[in-house]
RNA sequence: GGCGGGUUACCCAAGCGGCCAAAGGGAUCUGACUGUAAAUCAGCCGGCGUAGCCUUCGCAGGUUCGAAUCCUGCACCCGCCA
């Protein structure tokens, strides 16, 4: 299976209108303007990604994909890694945030820009450029700060941005370094406005105020008109947090989220959002999106669309020879067919796919739950188990006690463990080739 | 610097000497129903475990037979005044 090509639809006018139509832009500045200057011929632009972790995760995806789609149409891309603006914090809506240390941000730095090139080309005219905004922060000292750039901002209006009001009316309130986060922001647009050319900031509509920060110092102090595109945050359609699982990011690093898991979250997509999420993190057509969206009306239950977002993703952030591995596991483990008659090789591909261990023949399967990581404690297990949630190779376990015993073993020393419907983990027994002997070290 | 308010389990939030492992809501989790969906209903929801025990209510001490609840000190947060 061969995920769909990287492109732009042929079948819009104007990039513009392609993303309008796939739900990118909820906010920006003049559209008609941004029209034209594209029309006009390439366009430099750039999107920042903070360190604040060690990975990206699907939030920065969106605007990485956002950026790849302005790549395809022809226009230059520049991908800020905020050294700077790391080591200073956004203010988030609830608390103030810790600082990291400056080791600590510079090694995530490094991990994000190796993360972000993946994304985006670095071939032709409109190779993707990485900047850190801490080449031009770094040297910049107090005294120059407040003379050259602080002028520019007044502190009404700094005060009425968003992220700072909810932050005043907040039990938390705000430090001043956070409540400076904006200026460096802004400074950042004009910065990479001088020195290259770049005329339009995208991100997601959390960060509007700062992208406007930019937009009104580019006016002031160089009387020039630039761009600005905000994109929703994504939501689902129930309520609940996009991107998360069991409470927990889904990142894009294959070591935080494994391939596997990463495949998973898509495809249990909700039928309600499933269309609104081809948009945005494929690319397929318009055409065949409109395809997708007939055949969750007529055929719900066959969750094409969602195998296909799945699919399609997973090809995205991991490669399509992962996104097959991975559906080929998933195929062998949710299968119809009886475990026992899988092959060792598959059910091999499979485990490893798995959060799995390594455990030995009369071993408690509530301890085996709890070394994969099933259940948290082995308390959970106990009472999954006595709720009818643990499953062995696909047969219940009644007995909270229950051991491993070899007969449970599958083809090549292999069994499966489940935790509700969904949730499965591998184990491996170690047949006994190995001398049996546990010398001290 | 002064005065007042606050810090409870993943989050919000009650409790104000024993009936508190701690109300209520949310989230997560499990079951039923299903399409590895949603909605709905039910259960669970600190740890170990048959009873029972152990560790928790910002931190450290103290009073008491007994403290999340009272006292002292410390840290941090918020507000008002200077």
């Amino acid at each position: 299976m061969q995920p769909a090509t990287q492109q732009i639809d042929t079948s819009f006018d104007s990039i513009i209108d392609e993303l309008v139509w796939r739900g990118l832009i909820s906010v920006s500045t003049d559209l008609d303007a941004l029209r034209s200057d594209l029309a006009a011929g390439p366009v430099k632009y750039y999107c920042g990604f903070d360190p604040t972790a060690g990975s990206l995760h699907l939030g920065h995806l969106v605007q990485l994909l956002l950026m790849r789609r302005l790549q395809l149409a022809g226009n230059v891309p520049y991908a800020l890694v905020g050294g700077a603006t790391g080591l200073i914090g956004d203010p988030r809506p609830t608390a103030e945030r810790t600082l990291n240390s400056r080791d600590q941000v510079a090694q995530w730095v490094t991990q994000l820009q190796a993360q972000v090139s993946g994304y985006l080309s670095d071939e032709g005219d409109n190779a993707v450029r990485l900047v850190n905004n801490l080449d031009w922060t770094s040297q910049l000292s107090a005294i120059d700060f407040l003379r050259d750039i602080g002028k520019n901002f007044r502190v009404g209006a700094m005060l009425a941005k968003d992220a700072v009001s909810a932050r005043l009316k907040s039990d938390a309130g705000i430090s001043y370094t956070e409540f400076s986060y904006q200026v460096l922001q802004a400074n950042d647009f004009l910065e990479l406005f001088r020195r290259e050319g770049v005329t339009l900031q995208s991100g997601g509509q959390d960060q509007w105020g700062n992208l406007v920060g930019g937009v009104d110092l580019i006016r002031r102090v160089e009387r020039a008109s630039v761009h600005a595109l905000g994109s929703p945050l994504i939501t689902n359609s129930d309520g609940t947090k996009f991107g998360k699982s069991e409470g927990n990011a889904i990142w894009i690093d294959p070591e935080l989220t494994s391939p596997y898991a990463f495949y998973q979250f898509w495809l249990n997509t909700d039928d309600a959002d499933v269309i609104a999420r081809l948009k945005v993190f494929t690319f397929l057509t318009r055409e065949e999106i409109t395809e997708y969206e007939r055949l969750v009306a007529e055929e719900p239950f066959r969750r094409a669309a969602q195998r296909r977002l799945a699919f399609e993703v997973t090809a995205i952030a991991h490669g399509a020879s992962q996104a097959n591995a991975v559906i080929a596991a998933s195929e062998a483990l949710f299968g119809q067919g009886d475990l026992a008659t899988l092959d060792a090789p598959t059910l091999a591909a499979a485990v490893d796919e798995l959060p799995h261990a390594d455990v030995e023949i009369g071993t408690p399967l509530s301890a085996i739950g709890v070394e994969t990581e099933l259940f948290r404690s082995a308390g959970e297990a106990r009472r999954a188990i006595s709720q009818g949630g643990l499953y062995l190779n696909n047969v219940k376990v009644d007995d909270a006690d229950a051991k491993l015993s070899a007969d449970d073993l599958l083809n090549g020393g292999f069994a499966l463990l489940r935790r509700g419907k969904k949730t499965l983990a591998g184990i491996r027994v170690n047949t006994g080739d190995t001398p049996g002997l546990r010398s001290g070290f």
